[in-house]
DNA sequence: TTCATGAACGAAATCGATTTTCGCAAAACC
DNA sequence: GGTTTTGCGAAAATCGATTTCGTTCATGAA
């Protein structure tokens, strides 16, 4: 593999010459235009390309970025949110000139000390933490190393900049949403207890800061876990058999509540699954919202009114945060939060509340026990 | 932040000395076991991690693999495909104690060499590319400066030893498995012209193979977009909309089919839509699989009998190949093609085929035209 | 002619490791 | 006692770049 030496000796100079020439740098010293093109002309026809180890060490940079992806507590994390996020990244950082490497992609937590330490031997200018647990254990080691971190949706109260997602203003928008469409019985179908996933306890506390604020409370409930006993499943955090099993649970409650607000997606198809088997129409009987606007969003009927999550932004911006702590080489950034704003997407499993009915008649219409066929402006739509 | 010469001076000995009883490399020369333990100690206590860029400046190589995700043709390339490789390639390489180097991942062509120009500059041992296209132009720099190359679902007929999906056999088990059913009278559900995916032309080819084989092929057809004469949609290589169209222009032939075979999952899901507008019963009164069960493939009623497309695991043994090439040094190894075998999945939308009707009631089978109501044995065994 | 000036380039130090070579003790052997 | 062996560890070369500091030579001015 051709190296500066090789160069030099083909063209008869010295390395440092050819380096102040590919490296195109003519404020150190003048190089005559017709040695520079020998140069260039020599480097091309060897094909080659600088030693980026070699230079990391003399530049004390490495001008490459370190990626964690921690595991979610409880199950695998979701493709549909590390896949925009990495593409994120490494927009943001290929646009920068730096590189991603990336060690660690949902393994155990005990090797995130190990991978940390990695990025350290690696001399990665930076780290990012993604889905980061709130240890702060964990983190002192590589802050202490003086590797800058920032984090996307990291948890706790740690020192450390980062770009969560705003759960409590997307909760808000969906709930305002339903009460503009006349809705007043909500309730919030979560996932686990708020122990497991810091996420859920935001988006549950703001569902019932948000009622409250409306004057709603009286009329509105949380379903999780906790309540239906329903034991975690394998497939872990996706969480499609906790909305199947929170609606069962609570069709059989016979409460009046005419919209539903899923911790996210996947909660969501799994209510809706269990709602066309009781034969309950949506929207039409019952409003049903989503969080994250995932993949699967779409992928059903009614298509689900949610609130996106801009996961590829969230990678950007992280990127963008920790390079700003790397321009001030004195390390006195202060520690920013970055409230990412989600954006309520209307689908089709919203609509107006059904008409008031007495008590009676709302516990027989959680009780219609077959499918309605579509309307015909509802296909009609679906043909175009 | 801590090097060699700290610690050796630290200890009162000399920077190799510190080398050999950190590296633990005792063939060299003894070193004395107070000695050994004052410099460990030193070590721990200063935080000191080796800089990897030195010694990949030393020991010729950086123990790092980078990988190049192309985009998918057409259309972003799907996450759910993307999210398991790289963590069964991150898996493989940290058991190896490689590193993986990520530089790109779904971004235009035209990035292809720079990015891979960025591996050879950063000295990566070996590259692994998935999806690449069988280009030899782009090939051949990376080669020619001696890294070696493996792919993952590499297309063309290049000079790359690959791991891919046995496409061929996985329709073949899906088609036996219908054929063993009863059905007889298939149809392919595509995707697109076979320009654009190889995949696609290889389990179109696959499938009038199998059929010719089981006799069939005067009862089967190709449904493509050649023929629903259908645009590639925004959402790209998805193709939910494909399965949706392809199966509207199907039911328009007005043919007696009994059992559908789809390109992939997504063309599935929106098969099983429009079959769902036509209200006809899955599996009961028509067959359906999918392919790679994806993400999706059981969030849906019925969930699909599918096949699955061992990703991670082919990501593992992408690694495994490329560790096998940089075992020999001479970097002789011939050329190997690894066709990861997929399995066959069976779940509800395949059963058995409906009792032969004569023409005009098949006819007539395919225009029920109200969504009938779950028989209660499914219920129950939902309810499960 | 001499001296300052500047353009063009070389020599050498440096980054942080690894590894070979070699020196110097003390111990072991005849 | 002299010589060899052995155990330990220092010194120095090396990897491939970057950068500082000179040096050389030509030119123009005094």
């Amino acid at each position: 593999m051709a190296t500066l030496k090789d160069i030099a000796k083909i063209t008869g100079v010295s390395t440092g010459t050819v380096s102040k020439v590919l490296t195109d740098a003519p404020e150190l010293s003048r190089i005559g235009e017709e040695t520079a093109s020998r140069i260039r002309a020599a480097a091309a026809s060897l094909g080659y390309r600088a030693n980026r180890n070699a230079r990391a060490l003399v530049m004390q940079t490495s001008m490459t970025l370190g990626v964690y992806i921690a595991p979610h507590p409880g199950g695998r994390i979701s493709p549909l949110y590390v896949s925009p996020i990495l593409e994120g990244i490494c927009e943001a950082a290929q646009e920068k000139l730096y590189d991603v490497l990336l060690i660690n992609i949902d393994t155990p937590d005990r090797d995130l000390r190990r991978t940390l330490e990695k990025y350290h031997s690696k001399r990665v200018d930076g780290v990012i933490l993604v889905n980061f647990p709130g240890r702060m254990e964990l983190l002192a080691p590589i802050q202490a190393a003086g590797l800058p971190v920032v984090g996307i949706d990291a948890f706790g109260d740690l020192p450390l900049s980062r770009v969560n997602l705003d759960n409590e203003a997307g909760i808000r928008a969906v709930v305002t949403h339903l009460h503009q469409l006349g809705h007043r019985q909500l309730a919030f179908l979560g996932e686990q207890g708020t122990s497991v996933s810091r996420d859920h306890g935001l988006r549950q506390q703001a569902f019932e800061a948000a009622v409250r604020k409306l004057g709603l409370a009286a009329g509105c409930q949380v379903v999780d876990r906790e309540q239906t006993g329903f034991q975690i499943p394998r497939e872990g955090a996706y969480c499609r058999e906790d909305g199947y099993r929170g609606m069962d649970w609570l069709l059989a409650q016979h409460q009046p509540v005419t919209a539903l607000v899923a911790y996210n997606d996947l909660v969501a198809i799994g209510a809706l699954r269990r709602l066309n088997e009781a034969g309950i129409r949506v929207p039409e009987q019952i409003s049903l919202t989503g969080f994250d606007d995932s993949f699967v969003s779409t992928h059903f009927l009614p298509s689900l009114t949610t609130v996106s999550h801009p996961v590829n932004q969230m990678g950007r911006r992280a990127v963008e945060l920790l390079l700003a702590v790397l321009a001030h080489p004195e390390r006195t950034v202060a520690v920013r939060t970055i409230l990412a704003q989600p954006e309520l997407v209307v689908r089709d499993s919203t609509g107006p509340a059904p008409q008031p009915l007495c008590p009676r008649a709302a516990r027989h219409r959680l009780h219609v026990d077959f499918i309605q066929p579509l309307s015909s402006k509802k296909r009609a739509q679906l043909q175009k």
